[in-house]
DNA sequence: GGTTGATTTCTGCGATGCAGAGATATAAAT
DNA sequence: ATTTATATCTCTGCATCGCAGAAATCAACC
């Protein structure tokens, strides 16, 4: 009798589901070893019925992005608009981490759904704070997002993390000759510590944003 | 009598051509449509000719983002260090702009190769100009190279071009209640001129790199 | 002229995304 | 209760894909 059954189907798929399970496979097999199929045999069902709910591969990727995008909380809106921002970026990093195969997503589907806009509004709000007339905001925004992106996908991709043995390599095997600084550098690049970079390029963003933007 | 031949083997195929091919076959199709067999039709070899050279399908998307890299040409070593910076960002501007669909590539293979090398070298000198200890030097590096690629390809994706009709169309379905920052801004979407954010948050970042840490 | 080693091609295999037709289950209508 | 309509799911099949392995081709050298 009840108006909506909790499971949609004749079988109860729900594409949330089917979401979740893809993002597992995303995670464990990596973006080459990614396959609708593999998503279908963890949910156990028919391939075709993952590409009867989301409409193609890339829908269904679109869709694991936006499901990335849901995970983020609401900011405390009477915090100061630059901790709100500063936030906002550390729960990006957040998903970074936890999702590092999954988040560079998010840079193919700039806008992924639903559960972007309630993001951007957020950040709308946190530069109207700031102080920015309406065309330094739209402008900033999308700068500021596409930043903020970069920096948490190279969390993601490992760049920001301490070097790896094999890229100390092959900086040491480079002509210090026409190298100089780089191979001065080399001590530098093993103490890199975690989180240091991403927490330092956020201070200065907004640093620069108060400087440049507020003003104007 | 030469030492050296144009071209190296028996069909003379050389892997920087392969990689030419590859980037128009990427930009042609899309990444949905680009196989390496596509690539050796467009060559006229044998798809393994092209494996044989670059080791898989992987390997020659890497030579690709390197190509890519390779295309920056250096900067004025005599002018001051925001400008270098600068005119490095917006090389890579230029760079997603002619090649939209290979740009991303970059972000996937963070380290491409010996060109990648190069322009890291004058990252580091323009910022050691800029006064930064090593500690910050490095920290900053990567993370303003991770910012210019984000901020790239949005550029790429679209993201910092005026707003696209339907993306228009979907902000005014958004219920005005729940996004009162986003409908008032809708104006400004419409207003969005080519290249400005992408400018303005260069010098936001540079702004902000001078304020932060060059004193430290 | 035969040997060597680097290139290019040939053949074949398992896996993939997806179109199209059919099967099945649920809810509404009669 | 039976029928109908609709949403969900499965089955079959196909063109394409990346790539392993063997064979063929070619240039240079003794």
């Amino acid at each position: 009798m009840q108006k909506k059954t909790a499971r949609s189907g004749p079988k109860g798929l729900e594409p949330d589901e089917i979401v979740a399970a893809a993002i597992e496979v995303l995670e464990d097999e990596g973006p080459g070893g990614f396959s609708v199929r593999k998503v279908a045999t963890r949910i156990g069902c028919d391939v075709m019925a993952v590409l009867y709910h989301h409409k193609s591969k890339d829908g269904l990727e679109r869709a694991m992005a936006d499901a990335l995008n849901a995970r983020l909380r609401p900011v405390d809106p009477t915090a100061p608009w630059r901790t709100r921002l500063a936030d906002l970026a550390h729960q990006y990093r957040g998903l970074a981490l936890a999702f590092p195969k999954t988040f560079p997503l998010l840079l193919r589907f700039w806008v992924t759904g639903p559960a972007d806009y309630r993001h951007a509004e957020m950040v709308y709000r946190a530069l109207e704070d700031a102080g920015l007339n309406d065309r330094a905001l739209v402008d900033c925004c999308f700068g500021w997002y596409a930043s903020v992106l970069g920096l948490a996908t190279a969390e993601a991709g490992g760049l920001l993390k301490p070097a790896t043995a094999d890229v100390l390599a092959e900086v040491e095997r480079l002509p210090p000759a026409d190298y100089p600084t780089t191979t001065r550098l080399l001590p530098a690049f093993r103490s890199q510590q975690d989180g240091r970079s991403f927490e330092l390029m956020i201070e200065t963003i907004l640093t620069g944003i108060e400087r440049v933007l507020v003003k104007g």
